[in-house]
DNA sequence: AGGCTAGGTTTCCGATAGGAACCACCGGGT
DNA sequence: ACCCGGTGGTTCCTATCGGAAACCTAGCCT
């Protein structure tokens, strides 16, 4: 087989892959993609992002922060406002995770059709 | 709020959506990393992977295939062989994993530093 | 009193993930 | 004739996850 020189990611606990679980995962990508551009209320999160749960979102950004890749601000407010940030570390995922975005806009059909053009008609004894 | 110019992977169904919902998924990246050199049989990609058992291989293997990013091979020999590559439309991504993977490379000790250096000590009431 | 706002949490339950164990195939050894 | 081994895949069963909706807090407003 070809060298993948030095794996990592295909190690089961090394960093580098638990760092690829963290943020391979439909919400996460969303999140980041969502706090890209500067910060972001939780609310405006929630109406931006179609379809996540507020449950999720929260979660979501619990575990962004504790691995250190955004930051909360919760303004003592009557009504109360929180607004999340990338850190410095997490504004490294901006490109990687526009790269993707990108390839998503420019290939989401592609992925579509394949799918309905596929369905195996019928002796499919694998 | 700051322009995204036109949502797409925001809204709920849309077909970017649906992308990255395919590949923005833990087993996923690291089967596509796998293949991004080349065929790959079925039993190469098991011990390539630490961690990932028979069941989820194939499993995201089926998924990926259905989505016309990969290509199965089942020779009729005796021992089977199955081979897997990525398709034309697959090999699209190989860029957008590899950033993924370098970013988690370069960056997984920061991840986990920021884990157990946050453990936010005591009186978390939010 | 009751309502409203904004961010979270809790509860309940169906859907999914994931490991262990099993199956089919067939040539080769004994 | 029998069992074994090497491959790829599939069941079975449980633990965990995800989503909807209700509830909570805290103040200000009518």
């Amino acid at each position: 087989m070809s060298g993948f020189g030095r794996g990592d990611v295909f190690l089961a606990d090394c960093p580098a892959r638990l760092a690829v679980e963290l943020i391979a995962d439909k919400w996460t990508v969303v999140v980041l993609y969502g706090l890209s551009e500067g910060p972001v209320r939780h609310g405006e999160l929630i109406e931006l992002i179609g379809g996540i749960s507020r449950k999720m979102l929260t979660q979501t950004l619990r575990r962004l922060e504790a691995h250190g890749l955004i930051r909360r601000h919760a303004y003592a407010e009557v009504p109360p406002r929180v607004e999340y940030e990338l850190t410095a570390l997490g504004a490294t995922l901006i490109d990687p995770i526009h790269t993707l975005t990108e390839w998503a806009r420019a290939n989401g059909d592609a992925v579509l059709d394949a799918l309905d053009a596929d369905p195996e008609p019928v002796a499919d004894n694998r």
